[in-house]
DNA sequence: TTAAATGCAAAGAATTTGCATAACA
DNA sequence: TGTTATGCAAATTCTTTGCATTTAA
């Protein structure tokens, strides 16, 4: 559906904004000052944001929404599937725009960040409905490990 | 190393609680009643516990063993390599005796936790390797989706 | 006897909630 | 005009920390 707004024209990202703003609508959502400038920070900035960057960066131009309004206002762009959270570690909660369905690796020690294809887990999902019956739902939580630099390094 | 302690014969099993505080005092820690104890649920009871789980079983023996010992302790016993701790989901941190590597698979409906042999991971890991040059070091996250009961329930 | 461990209270981080007010539609 | 959304403060949940006191070795 939405993908990537990261180096697209300034027009096809408008675009992007309008039409998730016309989705809101079309569900008995508002548009308010805060809601536009959270979806066009989201838009914005590539990669994984916490509830306080996001607010940070909202209240640049709007100084006194409120960190509570960012998370109310996440909440619900996550139950409309316009953007989903993780967890990359023992810290705070990312946001990101839903693309598709991928995992993280994440370095323990340098905090890089990797974007897991879907299809990686495609065997481990396999034997987990063999052995289980499960059916893996969401790559929600990252998986830790050392990045190739880190494993360069001494280890301390 | 330290194996399951699960239905073994009560003999085996004050064995090995004993070998772990050896292992205590070996590393100059002292061993004190509320060590002892918490050391003695996590050999009981099979399976993960939260730090609060764990409290309350510690004081049944001792009541005014406080949560923060507990944290504290489990802490030192995860530096020393007894015990592990995993994110099961949302809620607070789980902790289990340290076993062989494994992962978890937990039902987003109805909570149930499948451990995961490490091999399940092998081919993500190899493709992690190729991919990134990342090593997975752990499965400190579960890995959520629905179990095969909860996949017959009419999903709400 | 003395360093390590404890209990308690308080702080901390991340997130949620209640409620009166503001502002979309 | 009637909700929906907001700002603020306060509450929640999980975990950590400071410090005076206790206790194992």
């Amino acid at each position: 559906m939405t993908a990537f707004a990261a180096s697209i024209s300034p027009d096809a990202r408008s675009a992007v904004l309008e039409e998730i703003l016309d989705g809101l609508r079309d569900k008995g959502h508002r548009i308010t000052t805060a809601r536009r400038l959270l979806v066009s920070c989201l838009l914005d900035g590539v990669g994984h944001h916490t509830a306080e960057e996001l607010a940070f960066e909202v209240q640049r131009s709007a100084p006194d929404v409120h960190i509570s309004t960012i998370y109310r206002n996440l909440d619900e762009l996550e139950h409309l599937g316009v953007i989903e959270h993780f967890h990359l570690g023992h810290g705070p909660a990312t946001y990101q725009l839903a693309t598709g369905r991928h995992g993280h690796f994440v370095c323990m020690h340098c905090d890089a960040i990797f974007e897991a294809p879907d299809e990686l887990f495609e065997k481990l999902g396999k034997s987990a409905t063999s052995l289980f019956g499960f059916a893996i739902g969401s790559h929600h939580f990252a998986i830790p490990g050392i990045c190739a630099p880190c494993q360069g390094r001494t280890s301390t």
